[in-house]
DNA sequence: CCGCGGGCCTGAGAGC
DNA sequence: TGCTCTCAGGCCCGCG
């Protein structure tokens, strides 16, 4: 399921049940999700106070009073719901996409709050892993990340730079987490469309190379480059404003639906008109890299 | 090192 | 109704 936008909605969702509360209590309802629990998963948990909830491209990150992070992803159908103690809701009024299947409640944290927060993940390609604060910096799933798309560092000479000695399509260099971290499939194809670039043209053309510096050579960013972090940058704001987009899986902790996905361009409109003024031309899909690209083949170049 | 394809899981929807 | 097949928002790993 969830990208950056999803991962976002999911964390602001989590801040007031969480973040300066306690974990009272932590259940893992099974041995594994899609890696083993550490045999201290519990025991670190319980009776630390979460300090803060943040992000870091898809993952979820709770600092904890220990030195401790606990690391949360939610691979393609992770959600958490959150339950308020005694504020008249019944359990209900929360649910996940399937809402009679509770058989993929996986992970249950009753915080001090009153809330429970619940883990919810049908697939199983979501984890969660404790890393002790200072060797975030060794931790494997995190090392080789690349920016953040809406933080400072990330900008057309950034990307540029990253792309210029790629061998591969536009498509797939933004799919790489190390090229930028946190984007997926839908807001790949969404921000290729709003750039106009298609998504197999070679990710090297968004660079000039400028020659050898000190023995590096340099990349110049292209206007090219210069309109896609614009677009990438618009497309992420507006789905975090909709609380991401909802397809099958995806649900903000209260339950409510994003819906983002009202605004896709391209993104699951095959055989639909192109939206663009006086384009005329046919949203198409196709594979690449082994998932479905959409786009227009008339206005995007 | 890089890029690609397979595999991990379950469930929904299409077609027969 | 029920079977089979394809596909799904992610990412690790092994291969060439």
């Amino acid at each position: 399921m969830p990208e950056l936008p999803e991962v976002e909605t999911v964390r602001r969702g989590l801040q007031p049940a969480m973040e300066g509360s306690k974990i009272l209590k932590a259940e893992a309802r099974r041995k594994d999700l899609r890696f083993p629990f550490q045999k201290d998963f519990v025991s670190r948990l319980e009776g630390q106070t979460v300090t803060a909830i943040g992000r870091r491209a898809k993952y979820l990150m709770a600092d904890l009073t220990s030195g401790d992070v606990l690391l949360m992803h939610l691979g393609m159908s992770g959600s958490f719901r959150v339950l308020e103690g005694s504020s008249g809701k019944t359990p209900g009024q929360f649910h996940h996409a399937r809402s009679e299947d509770r058989a993929h409640d996986h992970v249950v944290f009753h915080m001090s709050s009153g809330a429970a927060v619940i883990f919810n993940d049908p697939r199983r390609f979501g984890y969660m892993k404790i890393i002790a604060r200072h060797a975030l910096d060794n931790e494997p799933l995190l090392k080789g990340l690349g920016p953040e798309p809406l933080g400072n560092e990330f900008d057309a000479a950034m990307l540029a730079a990253s792309c210029f000695n790629k061998k591969t399509s536009l498509k797939a260099a933004l799919l790489d987490q190390r090229v930028v971290a946190g984007l997926g499939n839908i807001y790949v194809c969404e921000a290729l469309y709003r750039a106009r670039l298609s998504p197999r043209r070679l990710a090297a053309t968004l660079a000039t190379k400028t020659g050898q510096r000190k023995g590096v050579a340099g990349a110049e960013p292209t206007d090219h480059a210069k309109r896609l972090v614009g677009a990438i940058h618009a497309v992420l704001n507006q789905a975090i404003k909709a609380g991401g987009s909802s397809l099958r899986d995806h649900r903000q902790t209260s339950g409510e639906l994003g819906y983002f996905q009202h605004s896709f361009q391209v993104y699951d409109r095959e055989g639909e008109k192109c939206q663009t003024a006086d384009c005329g031309g046919i949203v198409r899909r196709f594979t690449q890299n082994g998932r479905s690209t959409f786009w227009c083949p008339k206005c995007q170049k």
